[in-house]
RNA sequence: GGAAGCGUGGCAGAGCGGCCGAAUGCACUCGCCUUGAAAGCGAGAGACCCGCAAGGGUCCGGGGGUUCAAAUCCCUCCGCUUCCGCCA
């Protein structure tokens, strides 16, 4: 049972994914667009400026050379078949005499095209290989830099609260309420993984609900129910494949591969690879609450403690299809709605312009939420809203076509909407009063049907 | 996991190895007709790749094979349906 609660028909998809052989010439297959290479070797992107600023050192004479030789072996290929194309139908007109010289002719053609058609292949698979490890092109009205410390701020929203008693940390602050059990998680399964008990697990699925319920109602979104085990095609689609499979947890059932999603982006975003949107159905936007799996490798030492950064973690996700010129307005709209998550629950929090440096592989302009945490005096990352233009759509094949029939590739967006751990992680710190005892906000006592978290 | 069947354009559904990118119907677009609509009549209309263009090429689930020539024959993989088994 799949059919879709969207109002787009979902295209015939093809059944072999990226993992295979490369296709035949010109059959129908999983696009190797990706970035388009002329926009890339034309002057006027400026693609080598603009991947610099993100420390990425793009070989043009390389994928010069690729790009021209593949055109010119699919010339060479569509010429000599063009040929054997007229030379095999003229076999059956001709006369006794003629017809050896014609059926040889199309013998010599046979050899022609498939030598011609290897080359492309080759070349297209070398192509494809450069294309899909280039990042996508950064904005530029992003700050210079590559680290957090570069980003620049935008805007912030509440006031950071001032305690006047020393502030407990989430960890502290979630032992002594009987809610969060770090010890057993690690029993269970290691380090970075979390356990919430009693009113805290009630906690997580009301925020799960809350925040569900507000972009369902309030901001337009269609809920999804997705799978959290996606393919190898589908994470290539968004971006995390080839290049970062060291941050995912890989699964295997016999021959079968499958992933554990990062984020509910992946899901959700390839909902429409491979089909072909009508500019007037969009935007789209979509909603799901899943759990995340991130291994986290190259992040040893950091966030060591507590909810912040764990191997498995439960987060709301936003994902929007848009018409490709219209990403950055939308951008702004969806932004909006992740920081109304935070407004409802009184959370206070600043949101900042990434540095070009420190944006996602698949993304060309990214905007953090920052949320005030007391316990470590300091803003953290809550949220990236991102728009990845048509990056992430030539990827994974989602197209557009407008009523006239101007065809394109749709812009993909998405923002956490938000994560539960860190959200909780705010909510204990910025709650917390003297006594030890945290303030639920009115806007989850709804869900959660207490108001107050008192010490055990 | 075992057995059988099926996979053709937005949908339905034809298709003798060459005249098949593919009949027909529905849906769609544009005209005519109409106060408007329906009906009727006429015309049009697939996707992708190379090319400034003219034009050329590819695509009948994927891949491979036979042949001068494959939607059509063969192999293989995938998917779907039904029956049985196993389970939530």
């Amino acid at each position: 049972m799949v059919r879709s609660t969207s109002c787009v028909r979902p295209a015939r998809l093809t059944t072999s994914g990226w993992g295979g052989s490369p296709n035949r010439p010109g059959a129908r297959r999983y696009p190797a667009t990706m970035h388009d290479p002329r926009v890339l070797l034309d002057p006027a992107t400026d693609a080598v400026r603009r991947l610099t600023r993100r420390g990425f050192a793009l070989d043009v004479a390389t994928l010069d050379k690729l790009l021209s030789g593949r055109n010119s072996a699919i010339q060479r290929a569509d010429e000599a078949r063009a040929e054997a194309k007229r030379v095999a139908t003229s076999v059956k007109g001709a006369s006794a005499d003629e017809r050896p010289a014609r059926v040889e002719r199309a013998r010599e053609l046979k050899a022609v095209i498939a030598s011609a058609e290897e080359e492309h292949r080759g070349l297209e698979t070398e192509l494809r290989d450069l294309l899909l490890g280039i990042p996508n092109l950064p904005a530029d009205d992003l700050p210079d830099g590559t680290s957090d410390a570069d980003a620049e701020h935008v805007r912030s929203w509440g006031e950071p609260v001032e305690l006047d008693f020393a502030p407990l940390d989430h960890v502290d602050l979630g032992e002594k309420l009987g809610i969060l059990d770090l010890a057993r998680a690690t029993k269970l399964s290691g380090p970075r993984f979390a356990v919430l008990r009693g009113r805290g697990a009630k906690l997580e699925r009301a925020l799960a609900r809350y925040f569900l319920e507000l972009h369902t109602e309030q901001h337009g979104y269609t809920e999804f129910s997705v799978p959290t085990l996606v393919t190898r095609a589908a994470l290539t689609g968004t971006g995390q494949l080839p290049k970062f499979e060291h941050d995912l947890f890989r699964t295997g059932v016999a021959e079968r591969e499958l992933f554990l999603i990062p984020t509910a982006e992946v899901p959700l975003t390839n909902l429409h690879a491979q089909e072909t949107l009508a500019t007037e159905d969009l935007p789209l936007a979509y909603t799901a609450h899943t759990p995340c799996f991130r291994s986290e490798a190259g992040s040893y030492g950091r966030d060591t403690r507590g909810l912040v950064r764990l191997h498995e973690f439960s987060k709301v996700e936003l994902v929007r299809f848009v018409e490709a010129s219209r990403s950055r307005t939308e951008l702004e709209l969806l932004v909006g709605h992740a920081e109304a998550c935070l407004q409802g629950l009184g959370l206070a929090y600043r949101v900042v312009k990434l540095a070009a440096g420190d944006i996602g592989f698949s993304a060309e302009f990214t905007y953090d939420i920052e949320v005030w945490l007391p316990g470590q005096q300091r803003y953290r990352e809550i949220a990236s809203a991102s728009d990845f233009g048509t990056f992430q759509a030539r990827r994974a094949g989602i197209r557009t076509k407008s009523r006239d029939g101007t065809r394109g590739f749709a812009a993909t967006l998405n923002s956490s909407g938000l994560p539960i751990g860190r959200t909780l992680v705010a909510l204990l710190e910025q709650g917390q009063q003297a006594d030890g005892s945290v303030r639920i906000p009115e806007a989850l006592v709804p869900y959660t049907g207490f108001d107050v978290l008192t010490p055990a």
